[in-house]
DNA sequence: TACCAGGAGAAAA
DNA sequence: TTTTCTCATGGT
């Protein structure tokens, strides 16, 4: 997976879709605790969570600390996973209270300690380390590894890790070049192709326009 | 009705 | 160590 390759399906993503603006969400706390309701969920649902929260009064850190998990849980039931994902947030939000320096430790040290957090898996880490605290992180999920396995790029069973590390070190730290990409492949799968997330149709109307070959005809 | 969604942690094998 | 199970609402 070269860095021209990667380029030449960005190039053809933006010019389908246009310009994301992500992170759906205002500032880098609600990113956080979006990062953390949309886990595995739709972000139709994660949305009507965030409006309960904000409508609570419920979109600040204190506010939330002062909150008991049930009670948050209601808040954020939309979301799905309520019980699971209101430890979760409580979790996050312990973990910035404890940690007031967070932005002045290095990449490698600001994911571990996201990492070590209860809730925060490789994603949700990455979705916060790069929308959050604007770190030059590619966020790997089941789009990107569906599309690009289905590309012939990548193999469809390869490690989180395996895939961040080929993606970085092919396009090289890029934070404003993976925000729009992790981004449009969302996009692209959402609603690229209607019948089912990323059909071998799409797939396949990248790969012609990116190799000039249709198999299509 | 059945399946899926911008995962992660715990339990079982 | 790897695989399987559980968590749950809302849209299609």
């Amino acid at each position: 997976m070269t860095r021209n390759e990667l380029l030449g399906i960005y190039r053809k993503l933006y010019a389908s879709h246009g310009p994301q603006h992500w992170w759906p969400g205002d500032g880098p706390f609600e990113v956080m605790l979006g990062a953390v309701l949309t886990q595995n969920t739709a972000w139709s649902n994660v949305e009507r969570a965030i409006d309960n929260l904000k409508a609570a009064g419920l979109m600040d850190l204190q506010a939330l600390l002062q909150t008991a998990e049930t009670q948050l849980a209601q808040h954020i039931r939309p979301a799905g996973y309520f019980n699971v994902k209101a430890r979760r947030v409580l979790s996050l939000c312990r973990f910035l209270t404890a940690h007031a320096n967070l932005a002045e430790l290095n990449d490698h040290e600001l994911r571990e300690r996201l990492l070590a957090v209860h809730g925060i898996g490789p994603e949700t880490a990455d979705d916060i380390l790069l929308y959050a605290f604007e770190r030059p992180v590619f966020v790997i999920d089941a789009y990107t590894r569906r599309l690009f396995s289905r590309l012939g790029l990548v193999e469809p069973d390869a490690g989180y890790e395996t895939l961040r590390r080929a993606f970085e070190q092919a396009l090289g730290p890029d934070v404003p070049l993976y925000n729009e990409y992790h981004a449009l492949i969302v996009r692209h799968a959402k609603e690229a192709c209607r019948t089912k997330p990323i059909c071998d149709a799409c797939c396949l109307k990248i790969l012609c326009d990116y190799s000039n070959l249709c198999f299509m005809q």
